[in-house]
DNA sequence: GGCACTTCTTGACAGTCGTCAAGACTTTCT
DNA sequence: AGAAAGTCTTGACGACTGTCAAGAAGTGCC
């Protein structure tokens, strides 16, 4: 326990202080890199350990277990993924543009970050079998419906018509579509990539008009 | 290998080879059991013997290994999910109660298979990490795209519409729907049995009408 | 340089895992 | 009845797991 750092020096011990932080930052940094190539069930410490440059004692000198470390590690997937779609919905100037550029961006994370999110996927399944993970994953959740309501609702008041759903199942919608193409993609389906985008527009638009 | 039966007499044989996936049937039984309570990744063969009446070392006389083992039960799984739904589309005379009948058993499967439909999206999460269960998940992923298109082209053929979507995207709305509130269910989030029923009713109108 | 403290490595621990082989028990056939 | 085939239990194996403690290596301060 030699987190609680020593002394009465301010400047040294909050130096010590962000070293510390930032070694755990580097540390989960190789666990998710771990954990996206091989899944929960197949990760374990030592793997992670050697997917970065430390050998495997080093974990446990700063997190306290496994859960801690992934319990950390699902913390900071959540930093990078959750503000990843906001810039859209500042800049976007019309209906049709944000329109396209969402779908654009889903495209693109499924393109680019495909391991990333079957590995959120993985966790969020986890958390339907343990408590552990379970309050990050339902924050992480509710973070990313947040996310998609921002989409929805400034793409309704774009388009001049209120959304036609609520936060919840709009996120559940899109998510539906998102983890398909996932599947897709992953399989070596091929046209996920634009059925994804072909899908997203369609169902924003669908989003936002009267039945 | 003594799965293959000897002799030449066809009904001993027969009888035997009815036994014998008599008594794969049932382990399967006690492993799905297993793996819906613990998840996939923490279910092991002691652990599934340990649900059954037998010990540890019958699983490998039954089942060369434990992939071969998980895929089975995959499988049987699928034998029983699939065609659950089928019995509504051809009782119900009308939209309106091919609707309500079809969101009402949403909401039943959800209350009364929770830990089954975990273990489905576990499991179907684990093919995207690796490779041998890949074929079968997709194949139930297939069946079960089908049900759903069943549901919604009888649903419009009776509201007297065209369907305005791909039995794929279809089949992505409804299932991000069932499992978002899967996760609430399992939470316990109050409303989740009934949101779905309101999500299910609301989708499937949406779904046969122009936009 | 010597000292206090942090950081990291190494090696071990108790436990679990999938797998398999030897043999006991049961059933079936002659 | 005895022989043969099928079925199941037991115990072991090597490998792997999370965890931890002892101590080496590195860092900064006097």
């Amino acid at each position: 326990m030699t987190q609680v750092v020593g002394k009465n020096q301010e400047r040294i011990s909050r130096r010590q202080v962000d070293k510390f932080a930032e070694r755990r930052a580097q540390l989960a940094a190789s666990a998710l890199r771990t954990l996206s190539e091989l899944g929960y069930a197949r990760t374990s410490l030592r793997e992670i350990a050697q997917n970065s440059e430390f050998s495997h004692g080093v974990l446990h000198y700063y997190f306290r277990d496994k859960v801690e470390l992934i319990t950390y590690c699902v913390r900071q997937y959540k930093a990078e993924c959750v503000t990843r779609y906001d810039q859209i919905v500042i800049t976007a100037g019309s209906a049709e543009e944000l329109k396209h550029g969402f779908a654009t961006a889903m495209a693109g994370t499924l393109r680019e970050d495909a391991t990333m999110h079957r590995l959120w996927y993985d966790l969020r399944n986890q958390a339907l079998f343990e408590e552990s993970f379970r309050d990050d994953v339902l924050e992480i959740d509710q973070s990313l419906e947040q996310m998609i309501w921002r989409i929805v609702s400034q793409y309704a008041e774009l388009a001049g018509s209120p959304a036609a759903a609520s936060p919840a199942v709009a996120y559940a919608l899109f998510d539906g579509l998102f983890q398909q193409a996932l599947l897709r993609h992953l399989t070596g389906h091929d046209g996920a990539l634009s059925d994804l985008q072909a899908g997203v527009e369609q169902l924003l638009e669908r989003l936002v008009t009267y039945a």
